[in-house]
DNA sequence: GATGAATGAGTTTTCATTCAT
DNA sequence: GATGAATGAAAACTCATTCAT
């Protein structure tokens, strides 16, 4: 055998194991969806493993394949959520001269998909007020957050963000937002009202 | 058993039942406590009825003489938690010449409610990010928000807060307390910290 | 209240808590002999707790009031029936002069007990010889045979019977009756087998 | 890739199929082996067919190249166990003048055996207590017992051992053995304990 | 009013077996 | 032959609710 064709032998080898390794990957997604809307219209504990199935078209049992149990699909699918949220938050996110630039950058970002993945941030936002997630979970997914904490802190060495806890930059700044897209059904946010909200974000926490 | 002391024994057991009819609003309120607390630490499908009455100190069937079912023993309590909430925030309100000066009252009465009342305001904030709570019981508790909204209505036509909606307002200057709040066991909020946070509030919302 | 009403109103009140915290005995009792005879037809792992259930008369749910679990229900099932077969061999024994008077007595009320409680025997062999009982309880089940290994004992210090463990005495001279047990539908014990059978134990342990 | 390089691939191929092949034998006997130590330590019930997979090293799916299903799994176990058992207790057993001596060959044996292959010995115990084997397969283990049969009545002909039943016989002589196996982690047999035991069998059978 | 034993529908999870590859 | 992902029926167990006392 020339090292051609050593080559493709491996090749095939390779492909076969790594399909029969994934296990069908598009089962997995279609429970990750499924859990993420069932939870948000009913909660956690009030979504049985049976309608998660049912809607994701797959058996009660194969659940079990992909996930130890409840809890733990439930975390996945938090962690999942929470770091495809942060690398859209940070996605073309370059340090700057400019921290408020930079700040509004991130800051229309994190609106940008609260709005348009309004259940993948329903979700998280029922996650990061209930206890159905795991403290390990919970820190795992805080973790993604330190761009964000490092330009503030630039911020205040050059005196244009206030001398205060990040818990309170962070409640007044992003957390907010939250909110809107919570009321999202009785309040319809409009372009204009990004920019306003940008304006009080920014207002809260600039000296 | 001579008439005599059949007569004895009717009063013992009527002083009994008369007894329990004065415990049986102690009892309604060992169950809403018990609702809080458990609620607060497990969610709410996680807590068996069994187990509040538990703690209660009550019989599982007793809860059914105060409540109708679960959803409605939820309902109540958070239409309760929410009146003592706004009740606390408009505690000594009265409208003065001093927009501000009148703002100022209202959010610190909240801050003080979130930080001193942690188990009602962390149950509130529960209710609110989870579909726990049915729809009425939710407009119920919002109608006690009012005296804020016609403050800010007084406030913009003054031409001292910003013209945007009143979720915008809330959810810059109102909504962040509760963060903090859910925070309280990573961030220790010291005195010094409620008048930073005032002063975030109110720069996000005044012109 | 004269003394006697007293008494009286004490006593319903007692009757009444009584039954209250037994909580219905002949359930309890209708669950206990309907497991013996299911483990008994299918095997502990092959016996679901609905049948027990349905052959108790009595709902699924119901077995967890009397009982903490599957395990904890056999345990408690063995302990008895442990409890009951002890009591039995034992029942009119007193130590007396002669040693191996007073081990026919035993063994022939073991061997008694064995033909006619089939039920019970048969579930006890059958935890016996098999990983579903757990250890604590096994050694529960155990205590109760001591007054048969003081009796050997005595029987060795007089010289009547072989100084081998105790182990060894078990095996050859009572352990075989359960074997006859278990054949009991391929071979029916007459009355005369029984003094064979007894002769053959003795035979295997005196010297 | 070229006809060469083709045709050694194919090669390849080959080999490794033929090598799974020469491996299938084994395969079942791995199969055989895993499920005696799980069915042992867990029971038959509580012993899945992936685990028995699993510790086989072989797939599931395998499994059923080998046998039909799950209960022709454990009954074929069985008779090969039970064959083993009689192949082991029978070896060199030629029928002899002496009974006594002929009985005491065969004793051993199957003393030796139980005490040498404890988790062989283990498993044909908790089948024979247990209605996890079919009556067929039970009948089928049985069979190969006759010589022992045999020999039992050329003694009680030439009046060396009692006229009882066989059941009895095997009761009182080979069936504490079964015993002794089971108690092995409490009690340890040394030699002189296999002396002892034979005594015992012996002098319960013989006249 | 108060109790708590009892219920049974509903929940999570397991596992023997199949079948496309 | 061999695999292992997928199945779905059935298991153990929970819990909101009822009702006789």
């Amino acid at each position: 055998m020339n090292v051609h064709s050593f080559f493709i032998v491996a090749l095939l080898y390779n492909s076969a194991k790594m399909k029969s390794n994934l296990k069908s990957n598009s089962k997995r997604e279609s429970l990750v969806k499924a859990t993420i809307q069932l939870v948000n219209n009913n909660g956690f504990h009030a979504t049985p493993m049976s309608k998660i199935a049912k809607m994701a078209g797959v058996s009660p049992g194969t659940i079990y394949l992909y996930f130890e149990n409840k809890q733990d699909l439930v975390n996945q699918v938090y962690i999942e959520v929470k770091r495809s949220f942060t690398r859209f938050a940070f996605k073309d996110y370059k340090e700057s001269t400019s921290v408020e630039g930079d700040f509004e950058k991130i800051w229309k970002n994190i609106a940008e998909f609260k709005l348009k993945e309004v259940e993948e941030a329903l979700f998280l936002s029922q996650c990061d007020n209930t206890p159905m997630i795991d403290e390990p979970s919970r820190k795992e997914g805080l973790k993604h957050l330190s761009p964000l904490l490092e330009l503030w802190k630039r911020g205040q060495k050059e005196g244009l963000i206030k001398q205060v806890s990040p818990y309170l930059l962070y409640a007044f700044s992003i957390y907010p937002i939250s909110f809107l897209l919570q009321q999202h059904e009785r309040f319809d946010i409009k372009p204009e009202n990004i920019n306003e909200a940008y304006e009080m974000a920014w207002n809260s926490i600039k000296i």
